[in-house]
DNA sequence: ATTTAGTGCAATCATCCTGTTGCACTTCAC
DNA sequence: GTGAAGTGCAACAGGATGATTGCACTAAAT
């Protein structure tokens, strides 16, 4: 557990808006173009397209010509990948806090290292 | 897989930024005050100290009082339960993926539900 | 060729976020 | 009590972000 990977942060950071979850929330239900996401959301279509670059940077929605339209659909990898480090992270901290406690029952004080 | 737990946009929210992620990492090491934090990173330790209570929102870090000074650590619980949320969600996605792959080897053209 | 649907790009605006400085309050040490 | 360390709160500046409008471009349908 060294340093988070600059995709982990930037699909945490993609994962922080509301609106991106609501888009991403639509795509669970089938792939869709950024028009017609726009007919169910209370935001224009230019901010969807934005917001499905931003969710495409991040490797979480692949997108598809069909025809004269973009087809964007949710797509797993990365974000299963991010969530198993992120787990990772979450165990690690938990085994730490209990080793404090363990050295705590046997009278060690843990000192800050530094 | 309804909705995401409004749990797991603030913590992806906490998780989306640099700073947070530099201030987690020094935790990693062992707990720390603010003031302390500070002295180990670029920015001033009222920046930190904002930082740090937006991570508590989360519950990604608990504090507790040690003298006069204010002692952070990390938890992993929230983390590890909005990992594993977000793992699910993840396989889901790919699951989905695979169905349309099979239906379209069998021929059937999967069309858009609305 | 004209119309229509879908998209992209640029400029603009309001808001939020991050970071700063400055000051007041508590608490430990002397 | 005095000084120093640690913290909290408030006001402010700068930059990033989310959303809008307007216009131009492409591709399918008539």
């Amino acid at each position: 557990m060294n340093g988070p990977d600059r995709t982990v942060v930037e699909i945490c950071s993609a994962l922080g808006d509301d609106t991106r979850w609501a888009i991403l929330r639509r795509l669970e239900a089938g792939a869709a173009s950024a028009s017609a996401l726009a007919e169910g959301l209370p935001v224009t279509r230019q901010a969807i397209s934005r917001h499905l670059e931003i969710l495409r940077g991040a490797g979480l929605v692949e997108r598809e010509r069909h025809g004269r339209e973009l087809r964007y659909r949710a797509v797993g990898t990365r974000l299963g990948a991010a969530a198993n480090q992120l787990g990772l992270m979450a165990a690690a901290w938990d085994r730490r806090l209990e080793l404090l406690r363990e050295r705590a029952t046997s009278g060690t004080e843990p000192g800050q290292p530094g």
